[in-house]
DNA sequence: TTCGTATTTGGCCATATAGCCAAATAGCTG
DNA sequence: CAGCTATTTGGCTATATGGCCAAATACGAA
């Protein structure tokens, strides 16, 4: 693998990364239908506080939220919903998966 | 978190997690434009050939890749190319990102 | 059956991740 | 300034990951 070819990929790895976690992806979708402060995230999530403030962290290293202080909370928000479409990718393939677990069970039915 | 709620997010997070490897996407281009065994696959990637076959493995076990064995090779192919939107999606992810650097640095020069 | 090629598995190590708790910090608000 | 609330950081542990090497396995062909 070449050098420019690695790091496209490692740029890509680290979004994909960034999202492979359950727990993320729920604050993903948290924070799509509207802003939240870490406390709010932190209910929703069911881990302590920490936790959830180090998922954060994740996702704003990886540039896919943002995060704005505002009275005595900091709001994060989405940084593009594009992220959602994203999600609705990963679901047309495990959609497309349980098809194909359809199919072999027909067959072995035959 | 409850626990329908909490698989579904797990079931989605397995799919990222399997992709989120720069070796691995490059493994599902790869496949992408045609299939490919172990052999040639681990030439392009430049690593272990063991490496590769466990890279593989975590492709497959996540329902994304399939194999089929002729000849005396075993042949990887992409279970559904759908995955390719998906990559398509992180680059939107990327390029946004760019975006909001250079409207930055822009109003950083005024 | 025996050889040889293709692939996987197991062992091992180094590094990364997720989680909690406790402590530190930030920054309103009185 | 002092207190309070929200958030982050550090410490620690357990577990997972990625990599290589060496060994095991699978299997077609002679």
């Amino acid at each position: 693998m070449k050098d420019a070819e690695k790091s496209r990929y490692e740029a890509r790895a680290k979004i994909l990364k960034a999202m492979a976690h359950p727990s993320r992806l729920l604050i993903i979708e948290e924070l799509h239908k509207q802003e939240r402060c870490v406390n709010e995230l932190t209910e929703r999530v069911g881990a302590d506080m920490s936790t959830v403030s180090k998922h954060l962290s994740v996702l704003k290293n990886a540039g896919l939220v943002m995060d704005e202080k505002r009275a005595n909370c900091i709001y994060y928000a989405l940084r593009c919903s594009c992220i959602l479409d994203f999600i609705g990718c990963v679901e047309d393939v495990l959609a497309a998966r349980a098809d194909d677990h359809q199919r072999v069970l027909k067959s072995c039915k035959k």
